[in-house]
DNA sequence: TATCCACAGGAAATCAGGGTGT
DNA sequence: ACACCCTGATTTCCTGTGGATA
């Protein structure tokens, strides 16, 4: 990422000699599509025995039979979404009549049943033709039964559930798995099959007993990691496409892979780290891709995720993330900071800000442990003893970085909120309960 | 040893904002 | 205009709790 120059205008870029600098400069990329999430390669290496499985599942619906429905686990960039499209891809091939119908649903995306139902039915029409809300459920499930008989005469239909765990979280969930999976009791012309994938391995527990055995016809497919070997045969192959010739060596695609198989051996980690070298070096204008390439890919896609979350996350939460800044800012000593604490900077900071709401304790407390499960920030339940329990949240990142992000949020530029010192840390309100709790821990 | 603090966090209710069909 | 639907954010109500302190 280039640098935007600050308020204070110290650093200025000049985009234009920059653009005319790169379109000079050396050409790295052949592909660059073969090094996205999206891409499917021609063959897909160490996934063999997966492969093999769900073929084998899969196969009967070349004969015009229904496939059982059945799931995929494994950690995230192990595969499985890339091997199920695989498969879709070759079972296509290998049809001599009407090929089956596939409709994809993440469910990170689509992830309430209503709107399932209408991505379903929408994707197989090919229009909007289901509104994004205002119709009951039960509406649209005998529409899209009746769309089923119509449209996918005679043939078969794969819905893909990915990440199917998210769905189980929410209300409704365990309902619409069952409606889907058991579709085929009600339809006479055409049948359907689910394909659930999902990164935890214990999300059936959560599932109901009528859901179970729907889905847990077959054993379910295991996608285990990749090892740094298995990472690099995948990057070789991928770099093959995607680069130049003698553009890389097998030294820096072994370090990308050696990288990402830290991480628990995911590939599209891998693959972005490949991709994002390639653009570094580019921008470099250099030959080739160097080792100082990927180090520095690694550091930008950390921060590039972190700048990218905060900004996606809605206004009260920022706000909470601002409050917790605040609270670290101004005390020069390591203080502790406490979700009651948070909780009042918060209220000041809202009351600072028109049209937003104060909100409650408990919804502050359900927002310091979302930025907790984004890594943002470290919350541990502490009890002080006579002193109540708490939480005891600590700033997770470079307090810089989280600076310059919270500075360029549109609220708190405008209300100038980075230089405010909340009330409650210009009384001793803080600092004495501090003294109290440092002595405790 | 009972007490009591300052919350944690689950469940259900409520509200607002998007929509529908009649 | 009206009754009703779906969703996401939030509130309300609630019970639970670890351990210093009286």
């Amino acid at each position: 990422m280039l640098t935007n120059h600050n308020e204070k205008g110290m650093y200025s870029f000049n985009i234009d000699r920059f653009y005319q600098n790169y379109l000079k400069g050396p050409k790295l990329f052949k592909n660059r599509e073969a090094l996205e999430p999206s891409f499917i390669p021609d063959e897909l290496p160490h996934r063999n025995l997966e492969i093999e499985k769900i073929a084998g599942i899969t196969a009967c619906a070349l004969k015009g039979d229904v496939p059982p429905n059945f799931l995929c686990y494994g950690m995230t960039g192990t595969g499985k979404t890339a091997t199920v499209r695989y498969i879709s891809q070759k079972l296509a091939q290998h049809c001599s009549n009407k090929p089956p119908w596939w409709v994809y649903i993440n469910c990170t995306v689509v992830s309430t049943p209503y709107r399932i139902l209408a991505h379903i039915y929408n994707t197989i029409v090919g229009k909007e033709k289901i509104p994004s809300t205002g119709l009951p459920k039960d509406v649209i499930l005998k529409k899209l039964l009746g769309l089923f008989d119509q449209h996918i005469k005679d043939s078969i239909c794969f819905l893909v559930l990915d990440e199917i765990d998210i769905l189980i979280e929410k209300k409704g969930g365990n309902e619409i798995l069952y409606n889907l999976t058991r579709l085929n009791e009600n339809l006479d012309q055409c049948r359907t099959s689910v394909i659930g994938i999902s990164n935890k391995l214990k999300f059936m527990e959560f599932l109901d007993a009528r859901v179970t055995s729907n889905l847990g016809e077959e054993e379910p497919i295991v996608f285990h990691p990749y090892d740094a070997n298995q990472l690099y045969d995948i990057l070789k192959l991928r770099a093959e496409v995607a680069f130049k010739e003698g553009v890389i060596d097998d030294g820096v695609i072994k370090l990308c892979a050696g990288l990402a198989a830290k991480e628990h051996g995911d590939a599209r980690k891998a693959l972005q780290l490949l991709r994002k070298a390639g653009e570094i070096a580019e921008c470099n204008q250099t030959k080739k891709i160097m080792e100082n390439h990927v180090e520095k890919a690694q550091k930008d896609i950390d921060k590039d995720h972190i700048v990218e979350y905060i900004f996606s996350m809605p206004l009260q939460a920022k706000l909470t993330l601002m409050a917790i800044f605040l609270l670290s800012k101004f005390t020069k000593e390591h203080i502790i900071i406490t979700s009651g604490d948070i909780y009042e900077v918060h209220s000041e900071l809202a009351q600072i800000i028109p049209n937003v709401k104060q909100l409650t304790h408990r919804r502050i407390s359900d927002y310091i442990n979302e930025l907790a499960l984004s890594g943002l920030i470290t919350a541990v339940t502490k009890s002080m003893g006579h002193y109540g329990r708490t939480k005891i949240v600590k700033l997770d990142i470079e307090f810089n970085l989280i600076e310059r992000v919270l500075s360029q949020v549109k609220k708190i530029k405008e209300y100038r909120l980075m230089d405010y010192k909340p009330i409650i840390l210009q009384t001793d309100k803080v600092k004495i309960k501090n003294m109290v709790f440092k002595k405790l821990i």
